[in-house]
RNA sequence: UGACUCAUGGUGUAAUCGGCAACACAGCAGAUUUUGGUUCUGUUAUUCUAGGUUCGAGUCCUAGUGAGUCAACCA
């Protein structure tokens, strides 16, 4: 028994229990989860925010939420409001207030300071261009700037001059005096601070020079004292930069740890991508339930909860991989099996005249409003003369697996009773009109004394006390798994024109009248849905999450 | 033509550090069902290649192959 409770580690973990182990931090774990305030947080953000976060929680640390906001160009307010918003939604608090690596810039700029002294900094004079030239590449080592050879007290003066804002921009940088001949391109002396007189959006005009990532990300985990900084393997090459700095600094030793990104079918992650999508009006916005962005699944109605059940189950590990779609769904309708409350709408309305029920006679039915749960209690459902279901629910002639409604045969209503079909008349076309029926007074849903046992149950709602909604049915983004996989082919080409298909003439049941914005049901039969945040009562709007599974679909190919 | 990282069913992740390759999702078959949902049962399918060490290798060693990453005054 013991034995099996020992659960597996990740690779994350078991450096931290090895660490745990060796009393390393005297067994403090702080991670930090650092996002830049330039864009929308998506589907591999909350996977980074679920390690960092989970992964300090089961060992009794913190995470703290620090923005890395350290070019002004790109950054803005807006995105870090937005931001703080989806990780809270997603489930998780970080310490006390959000840090900002800008509140480091004083420190930073200190360091830079130490290491000019050191003779571990210089001021470089040279064009992009000429930098890039010298840089060598992979397979060529770089050569050494004239300027690399400046004085300390030159590279000092001449440091306190571009903060000074002497300079203008683009004309000089400061850079680490590692080593041009490095394997590492990252280690050729990288630029640790450039020249932008621009505004931030925190320190105003207040700084004109701005710290590269390389020298403000380690040391803005040294400050805070991060045990464990966990991020995507293409910071790996970062590392020895990291390291570099951390040792150079004498500064508290942050480890860097990093782990594969995780992609998922049919979903992109790149922000260009998806800044495109929105730009050039593929999707309504960032929170499209569309996209692959948190609040575009919030927007869904894929649940937090969903969402870190999803994160937790494709695992940690250090390779390429590509999680299936049909993981996140399995996740999505798991949890929403449990919460949603479920309730009758019809997508594709078609009227059925029960013959043998007294015209303008009503009842209320009681209907469960979750199996899977009995404390959500019943809710009242009318029944009349007139009543709609699903137009594919209906054949005249069908196939022997069919068990739905057809002519001559029974069919049971959900909550409701049996059917016998009759007749069904004909527009010109051809096409069903209307549905007539007898029903079975003894077949009432719970007192059921018919001795009938029909093979289906049909949703449907009563024609007079249902309500018009409009239900907005989303299908994948891209046509394709891998929308980015072919270099030879843009991403647009993939783009699936049938991934929102809006239904106008939905009839819900009466109950969702008072339905709040965010609320999600089960569509009996059909799917999980959610009110959209827009919808008011006048117009019910409504975004399909997922579907149920559907093993009829499946039926119909073999046949 | 350099460096770094990785390689286990269809997908993803494990295998307590050398001891019967398992779990989840997907698939297939069946049972239950007033949702063709849920639930339950059963089942298909896995260690990149070649050597080596060893009583024993997914795990260690060597070589190869394949995939990914790295040359922004982005993060």
């Amino acid at each position: 028994m013991s034995e099996e409770n020992r659960a597996s580690l990740n690779f994350i973990e078991q450096i931290i229990e090895e660490d745990l182990k060796s009393g390393k931090h005297n067994g403090r774990v702080l991670t930090r989860f650092p996002p830049e305030p330039n864009g929308y947080l998506h589907i591999g953000h909350a996977k980074a925010i679920c390690i960092n976060f989970e992964t300090a929680k089961k060992y009794g640390g913190t995470t703290n939420l620090r923005f890395d906001d350290t070019n002004p160009t790109t950054e803005d307010t807006e995105y870090v409001d937005n931001i703080q918003q989806d990780i809270k939604w997603l489930g998780f608090n970080w310490n006390e207030e959000p840090l900002y690596a800008s509140d480091y810039f004083e420190q930073l700029y200190g360091y830079a300071v130490k290491l000019i002294r050191k003779g571990l900094a210089y001021v470089d004079d040279s064009t992009p261009e000429q930098i890039a030239e010298l840089k060598g590449t992979p397979s060529v080592p770089g050569t050494d700037s004239a300027n690399k050879s400046r004085s300390i007290d030159e590279n000092l003066d001449l440091f306190a001059r571009m903060r000074a804002g002497e300079f203008p921009d683009g004309s000089k940088v400061l850079r680490a005096n590692i080593d041009m001949t490095s394997p590492n391109m990252l280690m050729r002396d990288p630029i640790i601070y450039r020249i932008k007189k621009e505004h931030h959006h925190r320190t105003g005009n207040q700084w004109c020079i701005y710290p590269m990532y390389d020298f403000a990300h380690g040391q803005s985990d040294s400050i805070e004292g991060i045990t464990h900084s966990l991020c995507s393997l293409e910071f790996i090459h970062h590392r020895p930069v990291y390291d570099w700095f951390i040792e150079k600094l004498e500064i508290f030793p942050s480890r860097q740890i990093e782990f594969a990104r995780m992609n998922v079918e049919y979903m992109i992650t790149s922000k260009r991508k998806l800044l495109k999508l929105v730009n050039d009006n593929y999707v309504s916005g960032w929170n499209d339930p569309r996209m692959p962005t948190i609040s575009g699944m919030r927007k869904r109605g894929y649940p937090a909860a969903a969402i870190r059940t999803f994160c937790d189950k494709a695992g940690v590990a250090k390779r390429e991989n590509t999680i299936e779609i049909n993981l996140l769904e399995a996740c999505v309708r798991e949890e929403l099996n449990k919460t949603a409350l479920r309730v009758m709408v019809v997508m594709d309305p078609i009227k059925v005249v029960i013959n043998n029920y007294p015209e303008g006679q009503t009842e209320i039915l009681k209907g469960e409003n979750n199996p899977e749960d009995p404390a959500a209690g019943d809710r009242d459902i009318t029944f009349s003369r007139e009543i709609y279901i699903e137009r594919e629910d209906f054949m005249e002639v069908a196939p022997t697996k069919y068990y739905r409604m057809t002519l001559n045969a029974d069919v049971r209503l959900k909550h409701a009773y049996i059917l016998h079909c009759t007749h069904a008349d004909k527009d010109e076309h051809g096409e069903i009109t209307t549905i007539y029926a007898d029903y079975y007074p003894n077949s009432k849903s719970g007192e059921d004394v018919s001795g009938i046992k029909p093979k289906g149950t049909l949703h449907w709602v009563s024609a007079a006390d249902s309500i018009p909604a409009e239900v907005r049915l989303y299908d994948r983004l891209f046509s394709v798994p891998d929308p980015t996989g072919d270099d030879n082919v843009d991403f647009l080409e993939y783009y699936n024109k049938e991934s929102l298909t809006i239904v106008n003439n939905a009839r819900a049941e009466s109950t969702l009248s008072v339905a709040l914005p965010g609320t999600q049901y089960q569509f009996l039969r059909q799917g999980y849905f959610c009110i959209d945040e827009e919808s008011t009562q006048e117009h019910l709007v409504i975004n399909k999450t997922v579907g149920l599974k559907e093993s009829f679909s499946k039926e119909v190919k073999k046949a």
